[in-house]
Parts: structure tokens; sequence; C-alpha cells
DNA sequence: CAGTGGTCTAGACCACTAT
DNA sequence: TAGTGGTCTAGACCACTGA
């Protein structure tokens, strides 16, 4: 029982966290179980002769980690991992990009003002008039062509607009420059599709390959649409991975 | 100023609750914008009359929430909304068909032991001879089939297979069952992708329409592979919805 | 009833930031 | 140097659980 020579109470690191990767370390190599569980607090804080406040923050981590779950007047017990959550992470384009080393390049296609039309004022429910930023982009990495982007921003400034916002297809960016509105939350939808003419021809691939579809609509504050945008992405180019349960984080 | 009428020191709801909320609501109606600063926790908690450590787990619910963040010897700031994390959650097939108050159905259309193969040893890098639970499901809704799946289990207990067993399409409740070993983490691939002649056949769509392709591979403590699916859901019956950015949960 | 986790206090010292 | 958030303590009382 060496267990009190695992926390430094001297050390630059945090007490609850040395606690809470202890017990992240018990857990990983199977001496803590699921279902398991572990010690009281009080019984945590004695040990290793520490306040149980302390104890509980560490206890929170692992809680916070999906390791360990607690009930009120029983105690605190290693849970079994959840690997049935599927949660797809598509990491901004741009940046993953970026992190592949390669060339990033964004076309514009077309950039103009334009009023609602009946099918954009069906869509976000605006008022007929509103005006839009609307614009079409291609983007590339080492010169090929991955994503075709069609997108419409509420436009109440009158800021002109530069290209090189453009060449950021991060909605949320654009909502906030041009518009009064503050972009507060994002609904995205992604489906499985084939490639229109249209879209096969900018993409350079044949009419009906896979691809994948994400709709995309941006809200302000008060829930009201202030954004929309389609993109479709190259399902021969493009997957989207999901990492879950008890993932190394060491 | 009628601040601490918001705080209910007797309330059963707890003081750092009803406080981060006090400042979830103040961020939402816009009296406190993104990037402006939250009061001092000391002047907070003097405020309203309370402990320092109850103003920080009310500002950690907040931080965890993504609504604010903290610099050290600076202060604690509104965030702005971040929508360029794509992150779609795919319930899982059985809770979300129930949830639409669908009648759920499957149809298991193949099961047995298989030793492991060319394929299956290059996928999951095991021994030779190592014996799997090998079977194949067909989804179906209210009669409508909607997803075919493929799954290989590790199979080292000599337990007999229950037909019910393998109704529920949870890769990790099986290998639970059915392996010594304890299934931690998941790693799910998914793909834009068109049907084949066999896919098609078994949902009862054309060959190439659109599909989601998801391959699931499960993993122990060790990071050894010890489970993998494939899962063909048809796609225009199925989309992957992700809302980001503050959300309301009241 | 004893034992558990949940909340809260009133301090303390520290590391970091700005001036 | 003054002001901020980050960590930690040694208590307290409560709500919930199970024998």
């Amino acid at each position: 029982m060496q267990d009190e020579m695992s926390i430094d109470k001297n050390s630059v690191i945090p007490i609850y966290y040395q606690l809470a990767k202890y017990f992240e370390k018990q857990i990983r190599h199977g001496e803590l179980k699921p279902g398991e569980a572990l010690p009281p607090e009080m019984e945590i804080a004695s040990r290793f002769g520490i306040s149980r406040m302390t104890v509980r923050r560490a206890i929170s981590e692992l809680v916070a980690a999906g390791m360990v779950y607690t009930q009120q007047g029983k105690g605190t017990f290693v849970a079994r991992p959840r690997l049935d959550n599927v949660v797809f992470e598509l990491s901004n384009f741009n940046e993953e990009i970026k992190k592949r080393g390669l060339n990033l390049q964004a076309t514009i296609l077309e950039a103009k003002i334009v009023k609602a039309d009946e099918n954009l004022k069906a869509k976000l429910g605006v008022e007929f008039n509103t005006r839009f930023l609307f614009f079409r982009i291609v983007l590339a990495a080492d010169g090929e062509r991955l994503a075709y982007e069609t997108k419409y921003i509420i436009y109440t400034k009158q800021k002109p607009i530069l290209e090189s916002e453009l060449k950021d297809p991060s909605l949320s960016n654009l909502v906030a420059i041009h518009s009064d509105c503050l972009p507060v939350s994002s609904k995205k939808v992604l489906q499985a599709s084939v490639a229109n003419k249209e879209e096969a021809l900018i993409l350079g691939i044949s009419p009906n390959a896979p691809v994948f579809l994400i709709e995309q609509t941006i809200y302000d504050l008060n829930g009201k649409p202030i954004g929309w945008g389609k993109s479709i992405y190259r399902g021969d180019r493009y997957k989207l991975t999901s990492y879950d349960g008890w993932y190394a984080k060491d």
C-alpha cells in the first residue's frame, strides 16, 4: 500500500489532478472494474491526507470524463463505457486541410446581394424583402476540388464585402461581420446523397457519385434564422470519424 | 438593482445553480455581450452574500456550457458561441426508432461461429484461429427495411447465443456477454456511399441509391480490437443532425 | 440508525496580469 | 503593487440509502 506515494502535495501539478489520474490509472489497468465502488470520499481524504473538497474535485473530473458516476447515499462507482452514442465530428474544413499540410484554395464562383425569394422565405421564415449576401464557392486542396458550398447570409450592414472574407467558409463569422445579429446557435443536417449534374461538373466527379450533403441554418439570440448554407462534399474523399468510450488523453 | 432578489438562499434549488442561471439569462438576453467581463468573483460573492467557492461553482457550470471562459489574473468573460464544430449525433438505432413510436423489427439473416479469415485478420490484427461470432441482420421499422448490419465479435466464452441478443444491434453489449474482454473504446467511420447489388436487394432500394456506410471497431483496455461491424443505412430515410452553440436547456 | 454523497462557508496562499 | 482567478483547507449541515 504505497498509495500515498502517488500524490505529491508540493508538486506544481494540482492535487485534484494527480488524484484523478491515480484513479483513472486504476480503472484503465483493471484494478477497479465497472460497477465497483471507489472508497468513500472521507476515506480517500484521510488516506492521502487531503481535504474532502479536493477529493470531490478529483472525482468530478472523472465524472465529467464518464469514467465514474455518483449516487447520493450509496457511493461512487466505476462506469461501464458507453459505446453506442455515435458522435461524428467534422472539424472546420479549413483547419482540417491545413492540418494535413495541404494547400487550401477557395474559388468564388458567384457573389452578390439578393432579396429573399420564395424558396429562401420558406426556409428561413423571413420577410419578403430581406436582403441577403449570396455566394457560391469551391474548396480545393492541392488542386483537387473537394467541396462546393452555397450560402445565404442576412445582410443588414452596408459594409463592403471583402473577397478574403468569403474564402473562409465559416458562416458564423460572416454573419457576425455583415449583420447586426449575434449568431448563437446552429443546426446542421447531414445526408448521404449523390451528385447532380451541376455538382458533378463543379467537383469533377461523375453524376450520381456519392456525396455528403450538409445543410446549415444559423440562428440569433431569439431563435430567428439569420443564415443558411448547403455544402456538398465528395464522398470518395471525405469520412467522418467518431471515437468514444474511455479514450486516452494523458 | 434587485440582483439579490434573484437568489433564494433557502430554496431547495442549490445557490450555485440559481446563480449560474442568473448569469445565463443575462447573457441570453444580451445584457452581457460576448467579450464583456463578469464581475470579479469576490464582488459577486459579497453582492449576493454568498461564499466565493459557491460563485466559482456557478461559473464552472457556465464554463462547461461554453458560455464563458476564465483567464487567470484577468477575469471571466462571455464567450463567443462556437458554431463551426460539426458534431453529428446518431443515437442508438433502437432508441431512435422507439422514440418515434415505430415498431422495430430485427431479422437475423445469418448467424454462426467462424474463424478469422484473411480479411478479418487484416482488419483486426488477430491471430489466425481466433473464433468469432458472425451475423447479419436487417432492421426495419413498421415493415420498411432501413438498415443492414454485418458484425463480427470475438467469441471466447462458450455461452450459447440467444436469438434475442442478436436483435439488439449493440456491439458492445454482445462483446461484454460473449467475450472475456471489456469493451472500453470504439471507433466509427462514416462514409457516403451507394448501395451495391446485395445491399440494394436486402434493403429494397435501387442499386446506386445513396446510403450511409458506418464501420465500427471496438477495442478492449489494451487497445486490442475485439469486434468489427459494418452498417448500411438508407440515405433517403436517415439524416444526422447537429445542434451547437448556446442551445437552450432550461 | 450509521454511512454516503451534495452543498456551503470563511478563510488561506498561490500564480498570473496589468500598471 | 493591486487585482484577478486557481487551489486548498477544515469544518458544517443536509438529503438520500440501506440495514
